[in-house]
DNA sequence: CGTTTTTATGTATGGTGTACGTAGTTTCTT
DNA sequence: AAGAAACTACGTACACCATACATAAAAACG
């Protein structure tokens, strides 16, 4: 992995490109590989053996092509793989069944924490821009919707869109590991916060961290049946008061 | 990077050895190199020259000894890439000045922002545990010590700072991008969400995303001088709302 | 038909992390 | 004092990585 070149025009044309599906020139012998193909290993290797597993070669044997072939379809391994993440992230959840936005917004997070668990290695693809593919922006999208409907305006609803997705995948990211947790029992949830170093963990020092970790994890799972578990759930639910007073507070002020 | 061995028990013993400093046995030849001057000297280099250019060649030239040398003291790259994390984290900011638990929470979140912001490779490092180094923790604890005195318990407080620390880095992660930002213009916080893509959003399948994209993001800064911006500083203010609900709705009833 | 464009392949380059062997240095044991 | 043992730094070597570039074949156009 070279230094990326990526001025922003750059990317912007590679995106569109992968987006529209980048339309061939119909001159030369038709290609037997297409980027959706490509894709779709580059995923079914992650899925099978990690983000770290994920070369060209690799996807390129998968294929049965050639290494190189890879490249007359997708400029470089930074793209190949921002186009994959997407494709895994998949269509998002359906929330139209939902009673309240409270509801839907914890539908959605529970959708995008199942997704997170059963492809962890989404955690790793590092993101370096707001999301662009077409399964990502319809993520947001279907989160925006409830938000909308709950009465916060447009930029409110943005920022609380970020903040929930922010939530989802950074506590996904303790608590579900990627790498080490595979080998392990597999499945449970690594006990939230510091289990490992707690013989150090200098009373005088960490006085609050202490405190806190006398307290057991209960591994509660949330009350409702959406599958978010304790740690995640709290929060969002709190944040989901904060957002009601909210709009409360407004509507009936002004 | 080859495939990680890093059975549990082995990660516990090498991250014990870089906490406690690995007590040498006093036979060989007294060693030139620390850890700690291998870790700053990785610092230097992520600062200078970004994550990317983080190579244990590098960090060797950098202290101007043998690559291999480096194997003395650390056991691998992902382990110096943890302590070089925990180095640069740096010391939690004192929050004992704050008025109430909301400020020294906002405190909190904004120098957390800042330390990312001055360091954004620190978003790229791939994090598969918890926290575990003695400045993360520090940070934990200067952040659940405000949650514990606003009267959280024990699991609710390590779920609210998992939360936050969440919600900032998720923030900072896509606000501040890394790579391709430092090419352009330099720290204009990069609208927020999906700039790049607006030419494809079809109103049909992203109305929401579409009529939130139509709101301008403000760029307003956060009204109390924490330095938050507004992305940041609404969502935090939401959860904080609805921690002071929570709080207040046990303290009435029971 | 030849020209032109596009695809797939093969080769080659400069990078990576790190296993392993060697030499040298210090301390402990005898 | 002499030898053994432990430890450090170094050099070499290996497997693997992304990808630049040249080559050859294939299809469509003039």
């Amino acid at each position: 992995m070279t230094a990326r070149q990526e001025k922003d025009p750059d990317l912007q044309r590679s995106l569109a490109l992968l987006w529209a599906g980048r339309r061939r020139g119909s001159r030369g012998p038709r290609p037997k590989l297409s980027v959706e193909q490509i894709a779709q290993a580059a995923v079914r290797v992650a899925d099978a053996d990690g983000l770290e597993a994920l070369s060209m070669q690799r996807v390129a044997t998968e294929l049965g092509f050639s290494t190189m072939s890879l490249y007359n379809h997708v400029p470089g391994k930074d793209l190949l793989l921002e186009v994959a993440a997407d494709v895994a992230a998949g269509p998002p959840p359906d929330l139209a069944g939902a009673e309240d936005f409270r509801q839907a917004v914890r539908l959605w997070a529970g959708a995008l924490w199942a997704g997170l668990r059963s492809r962890p290695w989404l955690l790793r693809v590092p993101l370096d821009h707001a999301p662009a593919g077409p399964n990502q922006l319809a993520w947001l999208d279907r989160l925006l919707r409830p938000l909308l409907a709950a009465g916060l305006v447009g930029g409110e609803a943005r920022s609380a869109a970020l903040h929930l997705t922010a939530v989802v995948r950074g506590t996904a990211q303790i608590s579900l590991s990627t790498s080490s947790e595979r080998k392990r029992a597999d499945g449970l949830p690594h006990a939230g916060l510091t289990h490992a170093v707690t013989e150090f963990l200098d009373e005088e020092e960490y006085p609050a961290l202490t405190a806190v970790h006398a307290a057991e994890t209960g591994d509660q799972q949330s009350p409702d049946g959406d599958g978010l578990p304790f740690e995640l759930s709290f929060g969002v639910d709190r944040f989901l008061d904060g957002i009601e007073g909210w709009v409360a507070a407004r509507t009936s002020s002004g």
